[in-house]
DNA sequence: TAAAAATACTCCATAGGTATTTTAT
DNA sequence: ATAAAATACCTATGGAGTATTTTTA
């Protein structure tokens, strides 16, 4: 999996049009179009509903979205630890919290 | 940014070679320590420190290890929980909670 | 000098672009 | 009929393999 299809996925979520996400990432429409089947593909399931106004995230889209969200946001996370532990800025690392509740989903019978 | 990527470097990291986390991996050595390489490129930063024994991590290595385990951690719970979602489990979710605390870092003047 | 990583190269897979077709309202 | 996504096709970038060289303890 490509770092990179998860923001198209996000993208596309998030303007619920393969179109408008291709100008918002630079792209064409078809290979942004590709991308996402690949990534349904993947997964094993639809992500979205199509219709002529658009893209609409299905529930396993939605379910998807969340993590796909923090993958991208603790991806950029660690590589800014990295450089700020490499410039020696590690002493003024200032500490804080945040709570993170998670579903955690489990196979029942 | 492949995840590709980001497992490569957890697997050298936890074997402390690349000839090791090649067979791991089941690939070549040479294209591993591209991968390495190039990773630490875009980083910015050396992750590993270099000699006749292997590799050992940095300290950036090591901040950026623990976020990039859960960047993985993360993508796989979210196909599972698309699958589960589109598969019906939907229902049956119990919910867990985890406290996640995390270090942000911030420039100070 | 011996172990391990790094480089050089070649080949192939896949991402992205343009042109076009399909689909759904 | 129209607006959007999907398909077809081509090109190019980048990943992985093999052979080899460089490094450092």
């Amino acid at each position: 999996m490509d770092l990179r299809r998860l923001r198209y996925f996000v993208a596309v979520a998030e303007e619920r049009s393969v179109g408008r996400a291709a100008v918002r990432l630079r792209m064409a429409q078809p290979p942004l179009s590709v991308q996402i089947r690949k990534l349904e593909s993947e997964v094993g399931t639809s992500l979205f509903r199509r219709d002529t106004r658009g893209m609409e995230l299905t529930a396993a889209g939605r379910a998807l979205l969340s993590r796909a969200r923090e993958a991208l946001a603790l991806t950029a996370e660690g590589f800014e630890a990295a450089r700020a532990v490499a410039a020696g800025r590690r002493g003024r690392l200032s500490v804080g919290y945040r709570i993170h509740v998670r579903a955690r989903l489990r196979r029942v019978a």
